[in-house]
DNA sequence: CTATTGATGGTC
DNA sequence: ACCATCAATAGG
């Protein structure tokens, strides 16, 4: 899955960049936590266009998120950025832990959606592959609303990394559900 | 440590 | 009305 094999790689923006430790996948229109579930409309039509652009959306009057559109054409998907370390481009501590602190450190707004990952100046560069007993997983981050979808465990992230964002999955409750 | 709330505005 | 959030605050 691609929102496992981000985990490692690369986000650039702006002479800022960060390794990326947390993701989270939104699989497609009959996954009730994507925004792709609603239908398409003028928001959400970049999830149905190719992979491998940016889908930047705005929330709560005040955050950007970052998304790399995953799905081929005509099948929206997209994997979330929740966190980052910081690698190079910054004055001092910065942090990176949370997809909308992230995006305001390194500059990312609605001004680079539909961007080409690949060819823009948002990329996200190979890296090498984070090994897997580093990796954990569990239920997604603020997706109460999504029945069923809410506890699917589509939400990665390295384990121990300063990086990764504090928010629980609400519905439940324990530790963070993990490994592997 | 948990829980709550205000900020702030696009989308549908 | 509803949010794929964050920071600040209050309470145990």
């Amino acid at each position: 899955m691609v929102a496992r094999a981000l985990l490692g790689k690369v986000l650039v923006h702006g002479g800022r960049s960060g390794r990326i430790v947390e993701t989270e996948a939104y699989v497609g229109a009959h996954d009730l936590a994507c925004h792709a579930a609603r239908g398409r409309t003028a928001r959400t039509s970049i999830l149905w266009g190719p992979p491998g652009r940016a889908y930047v959306y705005f929330v709560y009057g005040m955050h950007w998120c970052f998304n790399a559109v995953t799905g081929r054409e005509g099948h929206p998907a997209a994997v979330l950025v929740r966190g980052l370390e910081a690698l190079e481009g910054f004055d001092g501590p910065v942090r990176l832990d949370g997809p909308a602190r992230l995006c305001r450190a390194l500059g990312i707004t609605g001004a680079q959606n539909g961007a080409d990952l690949a060819a823009s100046a948002v990329r996200i560069l190979d890296a090498p592959a984070v090994r897997g007993r580093d990796v954990a997983r569990g239920p997604r981050i603020g997706v109460d609303y999504a029945e069923e979808w809410a506890e699917t465990p589509l939400r990665f992230w390295v384990r121990g990394s300063p990086g990764v964002s504090r928010g629980r999955p609400s519905r439940r409750r324990g530790q963070a559900d993990s490994i592997r």
